[in-house]
DNA sequence: AAATTTGTATACCGATTAGTATAATCGGTG
DNA sequence: CACCGATTATACTAATCGGTATACAAATTT
């Protein structure tokens, strides 16, 4: 892959976070990156493919990072379920932590039929849809319910996080998440 | 207060959410009002000022529909906080539910400077401290840790729900809350 | 009846937007 | 050296943005 390319997809990634997707124009993408405008549209070839490829390795990263940390440190299926606010919450605290890409998209493409939104719901669905995985290996009875739980924490805490860096939402959504996770497991 | 003014602002805060706030044009707005760009003008001196009215109006009536609901419909301090988010849901499954303001808004305007994300941080943390107040009555430990735990429920569910109306978001973060009212209570 | 307020209609401004056209320039490779 | 793909630089378009200026119509007040 061009390293322009990779450029190009960090900095608006960059961008998008800190002043907002509608907010950031490809003027400023290609300034900050150090490039220009007709390279930017050899690779993406409108301002939404972009942000969509954004989100997409955005969320990939995250899942990526998330999966090999759990799959490397744990190895019984109810301590995945355990651990996995923890490293939530070691992401989030991350000094370069740069929100996540589909809660914000969402709310800045609020039609349904929207490519960005649409995209949005499907990565939010995905994660939801991996806690329940973990949680169906870790002999939980109600998984619909359990992982739609935690999945609202994550949001919650992603949302307070963003609004003020150094708050104690993720701290807290920890606990919440082993009391609901014990919850579910001893009953 | 004129009725012009409040068509405006009602007509303002249904396309912030539909459309999102930057996506939304003053000419749309006046548009769709009925009206002219001379008149929202005369009222609001700025697209700004007029997205702070609009979020200080969502804030304050849902402020308000709270906590009457809670005052007329309960009596001891413990029994609104259970039923607190008995009304949460019943406030988001409503059909004419527009969102909550200060999420989206936070959203769309990142930078920490922006009055506009002020507002949405102050709204936030007026949430959470009536939600605080509650425990305090409540005769709750830890308010601080509770207080924070529901707000990020119902930031979450507020969220899933715009992501997908008709979720069961609300129905699991109202079970989720409940666990953890218990929790601090019984210990 | 005159004056004042309130609102409409329309045209305009400068700035910014996403996206394109064209020509010049660069670092290799044959 | 000549060629070539990749990149840069710059200028441009058509549309949209927030906001303003001007003129006019209607209604209310004095």
């Amino acid at each position: 892959m061009s390293v322009l390319r990779e450029k190009i997809l960090s900095t608006a990634s960059e961008l998008f976070q800190t002043q907002g997707i509608n907010s950031t124009g490809v003027d400023t993408i290609v300034a900050t990156a150090g490039t220009t405008k007709m390279t930017l549209y050899k690779y993406f070839s409108s301002k939404e493919l972009l942000i969509l490829e954004v989100l997409k390795e955005g969320h990939q990263d995250f899942q990526t990072w998330l999966n090999d940390k759990l799959s490397t440190n744990t190895k019984h299926p109810a301590e995945k379920l355990q651990k996995l606010f923890d490293y939530i919450e070691e992401w989030i605290t991350a000094p370069d932590f740069n929100g996540i890409g589909f809660i914000k998209a969402s709310a800045e493409f609020p039609k349904e039929d929207n490519p960005v939104h649409k995209l949005s719901t499907e990565q939010s669905l995905q994660f939801r849809e991996y806690i329940k995985q973990l949680a169906n290996e870790a002999n939980i009875q109600d998984t619909d319910g359990l992982s739609l739980q935690l999945s609202l924490l994550f949001k919650g805490a992603v949302q307070a996080e963003h609004m003020q860096r150094g708050s104690d939402a993720v701290k807290y959504a920890k606990i919440a998440a082993k009391i609901l996770i014990d919850g579910s497991l001893t009953r």
